[in-house]
Formats: structure tokens, sequence, C-alpha cells
RNA sequence: GCCCAGGUAGCUCAGUCGGUAGAGCAGCGGAUUGAAAAUCCGCGUGUCGGUGGUUCGAUUCCGCCCCUGGGCA
């Protein structure tokens, strides 16, 4: 094997973790997970969790280790997938990591930029004054302290007008200054191999229908009401709002799986947007098959 | 069989006093630097059931036929 690392990416349901699997069976691999939402501990039937079957063939790295009542984000995956990295490398495994979040998979070719942790307190209050203003007045508000954020951002974008309020708030100095210092990727000066699974729109429009389904057989509707104070983060996990509804009886169980289900395909489709702009030299393949990506491998 | 109501975008529907049509949802395209399974931006994709007729011109008016729902038998 001529390379260090190996990465899967691909839109949800296209088979990445199974690959993902068979690979690190067959190179001694460890797989690293690459996805926001596979990392909370009560919900893997709604996240498609790796099962207990899976991680007893091959070691998996950073699933399920995180309670859904904490908030993640890219700057704590930074941190914990540097760690996995060294870990796996030190065990003498080659780390692959598989999952969907485009940005995780930027933290390690591109890096992130370099700045303090925000006070969740902060956040809070930075939410309360949005609130309070109006989305208008807080942008306009906003581009006061940050002209280049209050030009780039639009009213409507509300999570990233907060983001850039609270950073401002917090370390007197605004975002896009910040940005400027990026730290360095997680895989610099490493032969990495990247691979793309991208099967075509309407087996994955099929598949995503059919695995909602057997989530519900499987016991997500469970899952989904057994959370209590689910953070921010985790309340983003596709499926939770929808069934949540549904068994508060504000929403029939019918039109909360059509919804669950559309929500999951436009969840694809951006995946897709991000994988053919940012991640068009990857290598693409349409099916998860080992013979796909093996021969590049080994090239 | 007869009487109503209706057949318009993938779905639910609006509309055109005759000049080839528009909303919501779905879908498609794009952005994305610490909540990213989030957040934001852009785009109607159509034999107006079929067929004859009237008309310069029919999705719209008229006839017939087909289909769906309800009622009467």
């Amino acid at each position: 094997m001529s390379v260090n690392a190996v990465l899967i990416a691909g839109p949800t349901t296209s088979g990445k973790s199974a690959l993902a699997l068979a690979l690190a069976a067959e190179i001694n691999g460890a797989v690293i997970n690459a996805d926001s939402m596979q990392v909370y501990t009560e919900t893997r039937i709604l996240t498609a969790r790796p099962t207990d079957e899976d991680t007893s063939r091959a070691p998996h790295l950073l699933y399920g280790h995180v309670s859904v009542n904490e908030t993640y984000s890219a700057g704590r995956y930074q941190a914990e997938a540097a760690h996995a990295l060294r870990t796996t490398r030190e065990s003498g495994r080659v780390p692959i990591f598989a999952g969907g979040t485009g940005m995780y998979f930027g933290v390690l070719t591109e890096g992130l930029a370099v700045l303090p942790a925000i006070p969740s307190g902060v956040r809070h209050a930075t939410e309360a004054r949005r609130n309070e203003l109006g989305p208008e007045a807080f942008h306009a508000e906003l581009a006061k302290r940050d002209p280049v954020a209050g030009a780039k951002l639009r009213a409507s974008d509300t999570q990233r007008t907060l983001r850039a309020w609270e950073v401002f708030e917090a370390t007197g100095r605004p975002l896009s200054e910040w940005q400027q210092e990026m730290s360095e990727p997680l895989l610099a000066n490493m032969k990495v191999a990247r691979f793309i699974i991208s099967p075509p729109r309407d087996v994955l429009h099929q598949r995503i229908n059919d695995r909602f389904d057997a989530m519900l057989a499987a016991g997500a509707m469970e899952e989904a009401t057994a959370l209590e104070n689910p953070s921010p983060t985790a309340a983003k996990i596709l499926g939770l709002r929808e069934l949540r509804a549904a068994a508060e009886g504000t929403l029939p169980l019918e039109e909360a799986v059509e919804q669950a289900k559309a929500r999951t395909r436009q969840y694809a489709k951006r995946q897709m947007t991000w994988f053919r702009h940012r991640m068009a030299d990857w290598n693409w393949a349409e099916a998860q098959e080992l013979s796909n990506i093996l021969p590049i491998l080994m090239a």
C-alpha cells in the first residue's frame, strides 16, 4: 500500500460505510467517522450508525461517542480526528475516513480557521439579541462591527450572521480576519487516496425512502421520543423533528414520514452539490464495490 | 342505465368573460471556513383527458367518447 490514508465520501445511503468496512478488513485499516451526526450515542437507528457487528469486524473511531445532550462542532471534530488519526497510525493500521459531511473532509484536507472557542453564553446572548432586533436590524448592527461579514452575508442567513456576531462579540475581531489564518490540514504531508461514492439519483432516492421505512421498523420512533433535551446540534438529525411531531400528535405519522424522506433527499442533493464542486478531482465511483477502488489504491 | 361534480405541473389545487396558464409542496441548479443531516440563494419543469365542431385563433364555447368520485335506480 502506497497511501497513508483513505477518504471515502458520499451522499447518505450511498453505501460508503459498508465500503469502508470492507476495505478495512482487506487492508488492515481502521474506520474513522467523518459524519457530523453519527457521533451521537443515543441515535444509532436515526443516524444509520454502524452496528456492533460492523464494529467488531474492524476498529471504528469517533462513532457514537458523544451524548445528544452535548453540542458538537467542526472544531471539536478537528481535535478528535487528529487524535484518532495519530492512534490509528501508531497501531499500524491504515486510517479510512468515511462519512458525508463535506465540511469535516475540509478539516482533513484544507484545515480550519484558527480561532478560540466561543463561550456558550455568548451564543445564547447572540440569539437573544437577534430575536430582539429582528433579522434586518441584527444584520445592520453586524455590518457596523464587521463590514466584511455584513457585505457577504444576507440578513436571512440565520446561522452565519449569528456566527459572525458571536465571534466579534467574544474576540473583538471580525470573523473574516480570523479566517485569514488557516490551520494545517490534518492530512498535510500524507499520501491520501480520495473516493466519492455517487449512485445515480433515482437509485439514491429509492434507497433513502426504503431506508427510512426500515428505520421505522427498527424502532426509530422509540429512539426519537426517548431523547430528552437534545442539543441544538443533535436536534438536527433528520427525521427527529418529524417523528417527535407525530408522537405529539401535531402531524399525522404518514405525513411525518413523507417529510422526513423529502428532507433526506434534499440533504443528499446538497451533499452532491458540495462533492461536485469541492471534490471534483476525487476518484468517483457509482457503486460501493471494493473492485472500484482497490486498483486505484494499489496503483 | 340516468343525474350531478370533476379531469390543468410529479402531488394538491387556482385560473383563463376565447389570444397556448400559475401557487404551495415535491423536484432541479448553486453557495457553503467551528450548530454543516444546519443555513442561505436561484429555477415552472405542462399535448390544460381524447376527438370532432364553431372561430382568424379553443385549455376556455358546443357535440360525442373515455376516466374518477357522489347520488338515483
